[in-house]
DNA sequence: TCTGGGGTCCTGAAACGA
DNA sequence: TCTGTCGTTTCAGGACCC
């Protein structure tokens, strides 16, 4: 039984500033940019009985609410608050020290060794006195959550808040999760709750009670069959103590909308250098460098390059010199709003000076896993009659004639596969596989598989024997 | 309302290379 | 040598989170 805390930090950067300036405390308080482009980070409690709230423009919140204070960040103190917490937390969390910062105000603690569930008095008691001591040594209030997996107890924390604890029992987390909308569950923004509402589903029991393939079909196949499992308050992913960074960006969106390319260019390698000094920082350097924009019109777009060999880039210079090029490409007739540098494909300064081939020998030298690949296993698509008979999706039996021993269920194939050569239209449907329509070309499907893991690409033909033969192809 | 900044993850298409 | 096949990698964009 698996016992996971969520701790959040009440109305955070806002609460800093209260605790931090008395004359603030019960007034309606917003930190965010205070420039005219500016959107709210944070508002006091006091200031969303206004109707301000994070991301909304500062101008709209100054007119829902002119007479808040409009504060601008002090990430200094809010990295020290956050950091005194941490420490309460971890002091919680005890010798196994498992927990997961996710942001300066948020936190997960897996208190699983510790405890026999969610419902255990001990953590009961541990949760009550860590919010008294955040209460009584930082100066903030906190909101706690405690469940059996990330999901609930995040969702736990979220539901009383401020200033809350709430255990949600083991067994009572599809009832309490039911009547809650859909957009209670992390990962469901506005656009897939509009995709949800298409399907008249607007609660997390409904969602619960919607076939997983009918949503894999609206929303993809990782947020498809994630959403079902959550909406079921199933949620396997660990507690994960350290998560090295993947990116550093910098961007910055203009007062006015810049057309001149010099002032862009000089904007870049300002940012460039911010990027590199954080690069420089963690001692880290990457491989692919992106640029984004957004045009007047709001619409974003990115452009982006990969460093051939292992070397990458790290000084202003370097990523200034990759950046150049790529916002060359960019399309800036009517101005761009906002301008962005990035680095990802992040290797410690000592790895990308050894040889990237070195890790391919290795591989080579290691024997095979016993599990095969469901891929080698898998028939093509160009032989449709192979496979004959019925298709039974859960099952497979006779399905996969090629490999027998290798289940179709090991196999997820997302839905639809869509594939558009001028007129012509092949359409996978989800599972076994149809083909329907007129067409011939390639079809290309992305595979998960026990030894291939997600995003292996299978790429086959379907000719003119596929489209007249008679019943569907089998994979 | 008129939309920041810094991230993560996912997906489809296309290029690449054996 | 040419061509088709197919796995891998890269690119671009969308959605989401705090």
């Amino acid at each position: 039984m698996r016992t996971v805390l969520h701790v959040d930090l009440d109305a955070f950067y806002a609460a800093v500033e209260q605790r931090d300036k008395p004359s603030l405390r019960g007034k309606p308080v917003v930190v965010g940019g205070t420039a005219w482009r500016g959107v709210v980070a944070t508002a006091s409690y006091e200031a969303r009985a206004f109707g301000v709230g994070s991301a909304m423009p500062t101008a709209a919140a100054r007119r829902a609410c002119p007479w808040a204070a409009y504060l601008s960040p002090r990430f200094g103190a809010y990295r020290a608050a956050s950091a005194r917490v941490m420490e309460l937390l971890a002091d919680l969390a005890g010798p196994p020290g498992l927990l997961e910062p996710l942001s300066l105000d948020e936190a997960y603690v897996d208190l699983s060794g510790s405890s026999s569930g969610p419902e255990d008095e001990a953590v009961l008691a541990a949760a009550v006195a860590f919010r008294e001591r955040v209460r009584e040594q930082v100066g903030l209030t906190a909101s706690v959550g405690i469940g059996t997996s990330k999901l609930v107890a995040k969702v736990a924390s979220d539901l009383r808040k401020p200033d809350a604890l709430l255990v949600v029992p083991a067994g009572a987390e599809r009832s309490v999760l039911a009547p809650l909308g859909v957009r209670a569950l992390p990962g469901v923004g506005p656009a897939t709750e509009a995709r949800l509402a298409a399907l008249g589903v607007s609660t997390v029991g409904q969602l619960a009670g919607t076939d997983e393939r009918e949503l894999v079909s609206v929303l993809g196949r990782a947020a498809g069959t994630a959403l079902h499992a959550a909406a079921l308050g199933v949620d396997p992913r660990p507690v994960v103590p350290e998560r090295e960074a993947k990116s550093v960006s910098a961007e910055e969106t203009f007062p006015t909308d810049v057309v001149d390319r010099a002032v862009l260019a000089g904007e870049l390698r300002r940012m460039a250098g911010r990027v590199a000094e954080r690069l420089l920082a963690s001692g880290v350097r990457g491989r692919t460098v992106t640029v984004k924009a957004r045009r007047y019109d709001f619409t974003a777009l990115a452009r982006s390059a990969t460093a051939p060999g292992g070397a990458g880039v790290a000084t202003a210079e370097e990523i200034a010199a990759a950046a150049a090029p790529l916002l060359a490409a960019i399309d800036a007739t009517g101005g761009l709003r906002l301008l962005g540098v990035g680095v990802s494909g992040l290797v410690g300064a000592l790895d990308a000076l050894e040889d990237p081939v070195q890790g391919d020998l290795l591989a080579d030298l290691l024997p095979d896993p016993p599990e095969p690949s469901p891929l080698e296993a898998l028939p093509a698509a160009s032989s449709p009659q192979e496979g004959g008979g019925e298709q039974d999706e859960d099952a497979g039996a006779g399905g996969v004639p090629a490999a027998p021993d290798v289940p179709p269920a090991a196999v997820s194939v997302p839905a639809p596969v869509v594939w558009r050569p001028g007129q012509d239209v092949v359409h996978v449907e989800h599972g076994a596989g149809w083909v329907q329509g007129s067409g011939v070309g390639r079809v290309t499907v992305r595979f998960e598989g026990p030894r291939t893991g997600v995003g292996r690409v299978r790429t086959f033909a379907v000719d003119d024997a596929d489209l007249a033969a008679a019943g569907p192809p089998v994979w």
